[in-house]
DNA sequence: CTATGGTGTTACCGCTGGTAACCTCCTGTC
DNA sequence: GACAGGAGGTTACCAGCGGTAACACCATAG
């Protein structure tokens, strides 16, 4: 517990150099990433790096530590990008279908990362698992926010709308995860049947089911 | 690609007592698994089994063989009783209803078996992960078709089949896994809320979308 | 008595994540 | 100018991992 003095994610005020080439290390990373996907070993990075191992260890403290900085970067670019589409102008529906598309978007510009994050950190380090499942999440939450506000419904529970961030989170994963697979099939085309899946068209005629207490 | 002879998914008709062994080293890893969590490993595995490593070998081929053998095992026990959940008398909602308790129960009775398959496992060897999700995908599949034939729907298309059973397996997956992290909410509550986002309450009044071509 | 085949072992390999010790050069201070 | 000191970097090591080769110990079959 002695170790790791500075998290990843708190923006220590440290010598500049000392983030610069950090920054600099976590590009080496990326492009490691990029070519050998699941492979990536701390060697590997090292080496890209032009440096070696201890130099890894020292600024990441250890293999979790890289892997919570790298997940980092990605997740706040993309959650810059979800926070962007999910306030554009427009109906809940239209701005749910820009913020699953800009989802899909960035998985398919780099499905290395992608995986990369998804499979291997998220098994490794359980914080970067939260993470990953985090930014998801908070999609969803901010979605079923919108929803009670817009949707004219009372005003979710708090159980209902931890339920539906989690599960609507899933369920573009779990395609954009299924769609990594099948590059044939056209980004529009997964969105819209998304769509229509969260809204209405799925259990279209069958409200058969008394409203939990709450 | 000279070894596995035998892969772990062809049940080929070797010696009796070759096929006992393998199940109680199964056995051995589940115990393992349950007990260690994602620290499993093939030399613990071999001492809780009472023998060394090359045995575990000679029968699996190497760590992925047993992984995917482990998986079958639990698999094929959580898809008959999804089978038999969805196979209930009762409307499509009871049903499924049946259904996403069966996945959420067998979820709640092996934690640790279940968290092991979907990060450790799935991670490791990508015929677990296509295993893993296919199953929930197949629970997916066979709700969308009853879907499509008892809400009066028109014939679903093969790309919106697709997408949206890889979404609702999703969907329940991801909330299994935020369930595991939140077990002070009662497994009943999780699939209420499932259902009600499932069955229309999500885009209750929200159908502003034209259809898209199929 | 010998061959064969399954069960089991010990001892090793390369590689991984991680660490200790040392070296070097640049900076600030008396 | 001499000297501490602290980054930045290295080599050399550790335990443990997945995986394998080689050898030993029975059996049963001819």
């Amino acid at each position: 517990m002695e170790s790791a003095p500075e998290g990843a994610g708190l923006p220590t005020t440290q010598s500049p150099s000392s983030n610069d080439r950090r920054e600099q290390l976590l590009e080496a990373a990326d492009r490691v990433v990029q070519r050998e996907g699941s492979a990536a070993s701390m060697n590997l990075i090292a080496a890209e790096a032009g440096i070696t191992k201890p130099i890894l260890y020292r600024h990441f403290g250890d293999k979790g530590g890289l892997y919570r900085a790298l997940a980092d970067r990605h997740i706040d670019r993309l959650l810059a990008r979800l926070r962007a589409a999910l306030t554009t102008r427009g109906g809940l529906t239209a701005r749910t279908r820009a913020t699953v598309d800009a989802y899909l978007a960035a998985v398919e510009e780099q499905p290395q990362v992608y995986r990369f994050l998804m499979e291997r950190a998220a098994a490794e380090d359980v914080a970067v698992r939260g993470q990953v499942l985090g930014v998801v999440r908070r999609f969803g939450d901010e979605l079923a926010d919108g929803l009670s506000a817009e949707a004219a419904l009372a005003p979710i529970g708090e159980t209902r709308a931890r339920v539906w961030a989690q599960g609507i989170a899933g369920m573009v994963q779990a395609a954009g995860d299924w769609w990594l697979d099948h590059p044939d099939i056209p980004r529009g085309v997964v969105v819209d049947e998304l769509i229509a899946l969260m809204f209405g068209e799925f259990g279209l005629g069958t409200p058969s089911l008394g409203t939990p207490t709450a």
